[in-house]
DNA sequence: GATGAATGAGACTTCATTCAT
DNA sequence: CATGAATGAAGTCTCATTCAT
């Protein structure tokens, strides 16, 4: 095995390179979301990636290496599609709004990526038993979404809240929409997001501006 | 192994069994509250009870009949605990009050409790890889949620919104606690579960009331 | 456990105590019948016998006893059905003839137990590995059937061939008619009787005779 | 473990598998002759080919994958010494006891197969219980004689019998003659042969030629 | 550079037996 | 006398990882 993540040899193609672990992150996002965390073992991986155990061995330092990277490459990508979207929106009110209607639409046209990251954040732990991805982390959606809502507390659009709490509530909502669409597939996710907006539109604003 | 999950021959003794059984139950729930429902092994869940595999699988039909009865078990204790605080409430944003302070009262006495339903609710499969306890099961919180909900409705109480959407955040909103307590310990639950009841009473109240 | 086979107490009930041992017999029978050995477990015979394992352990020293008494009581049992047929033919053909039709007639009426028996018999061995029934045994069925023939040979009925060699063909052509019959559930027996009394019978006769 | 029993990768070394599969597959046989079919554990069969269970669960995609190649080979392995030596006689008497001389002389050869193929295939079933390898299949041995018979029998070689009744008891007097041969193992294997091939020429001849 | 082969640990389950009551 | 409870060994299989080529 490899003990760096990006292998390096002397006459190494870093675009067939870049293709298979591409390949092989989207057979671990697959089989995460379809299995579950606890089954997702690298021989399923490479069953769904049409390669050998040893092939994803070689690409990552181990199962704990592919599956930060399948994290850290979602949240990337998740990012990229919604920061645009709540940037252009001006008020703290928009943001949020912004903020829970691109996560569900990011969720229509990606159901497997959050699906398995929310599975492997919730369960993917370090030998010492500590979460691997902790709710507090930097990156963390919920550190961004506490900075959008105390913002509009500082500008006097929302009212006096803990701003941690109902970030962490927004998160889970949008968890909570991926877990009923997945139950219930007929689940209508614009109309979900309409009534989240709603929601939090009315539990976050002033009183006077009601 | 026993055939079946709940002993019956002629002259069992029902208390030493049900004392085993209640400390295999506790040690699972600990086990899973403390390393995650994928490194919850039998042999680790035996080692927490301080007996061995066999006496869990005589005790248990299999790993699946433990973790079942676990839930069950809590789901049970849990609703004992939070149903006449609810039922005591006359009004609906009453119930609904009621029921987000009830069921944080209740985290704050049995972490481990909660925090081995959510693991294992959300993680446990049956072999055709299908969730064993899906969100919309009858006796699901969710489904109490949307009752009180839809009652809330039809008294005029409440404004008119999705009490699927609704239940499904507000049960959501409370994992966010446990998640948030667990992250960080010193969280203060008393005033978190003032901020879930100012944010839901906000969100779910008729305009005209405003 | 109890050490001897037969249990022997203050006030032991030889009624009772009989009727518990044939029916775990009875239950062991029907369970090698139709699991095989290799599955026929005691807590399999137990569910059978609707008792607990602790029950067959009490009555029988343990699995090796109860499957020897199995095979005792089946072959004694056998022995008393064919026997007075066997007996009332004066020819030695006649006497083998009577051999196969009394045990195709047997195997009607009680299948599972010749059925156990051949399961046992070919399978079950002492911990050093060496068979538990074996063939050439005094109580054999191949050692009754070479005296018949021995006795032809010596009375000029038979030509002259290794009595042993036709008793075990025998004996397995019967096995294979009990095999034949499970494979097949149509095989009509009374026919297979007489193919095989016809079979050995020009086998088995002087040339002269014919 | 593989996840099918015939490794395909894009360039595995056929050399190396065949070698090890084969080794693990004479492990097997010998395993199985010596213990029995219910103490053939992986265990014990990993010990007799000196490697680890693991091995053999790479190898083969399980207990029963490997016992279904131990058969299917033995069965092909002993069609191919037979054949030659039956097809090279014209008539079906010929037939008749050119293969019951081959197969006894292949039995001196290989003593151990034909015991390890008894053993499977009298006692391995499937998990619904059902025989694994039932009597009637296709490349069993009974079809193949019943063939022969009736055959002679058109000829007018042989009389009127039922072919299927005649071949099981062929085929069981061989495995009798095994067993014979395991329990004494001074017996005359030739003579063996000589005493069957007279047998059943005097009991399937028409009576004309007599 | 890439992979087939191997490995040992550990998963869950079933086994025959023993023991305290 | 009878049995529910317990036990440790052993069963098959899957795991993530390593290694020789």
């Amino acid at each position: 095995m490899r003990t760096d993540s990006s292998p390096s040899g002397r006459k190494r193609n870093p675009i067939i390179e870049a293709a298979r672990r591409a390949q092989i992150i989207d057979a671990a996002i697959e089989t995460v979301a379809t299995v579950g965390y606890a089954r997702a073992s690298l021989a399923r991986i490479a069953q769904q990636a049409k390669t050998s155990k040893s092939v994803v061995s070689y690409h990552f330092a181990g199962k704990d290496d592919l599956l930060v990277q399948v994290v850290t490459q979602i949240y990337t990508d998740t990012w990229a599609f919604m920061e645009p979207r709540i940037s252009a929106e001006p008020s703290a009110a928009g943001k949020l709004r912004a903020y829970i209607t691109a996560e569900l639409d990011y969720m229509r046209l990606h159901r497997s990526r959050l699906l398995a990251v929310a599975n492997i954040v919730t369960n993917h732990r370090a030998d010492d038993g500590s979460l691997r991805f902790p709710p507090g982390a930097e990156e963390s959606v919920v550190t961004v979404l506490s900075e959008i809502l105390r913002g509009g507390q500082e500008d006097g659009e929302f009212r006096d809240f803990d701003p941690r709490v109902v970030a962490v509530t927004v998160s889970q909502a949008l968890d909570g929409a991926l877990g009923q669409w997945v139950t219930d597939p007929t689940t209508d996710l614009q109309a979900y997001a309409a009534e989240l907006t709603t929601l939090f539109d009315l539990a976050t604003r002033r009183e006077e501006s009601r």
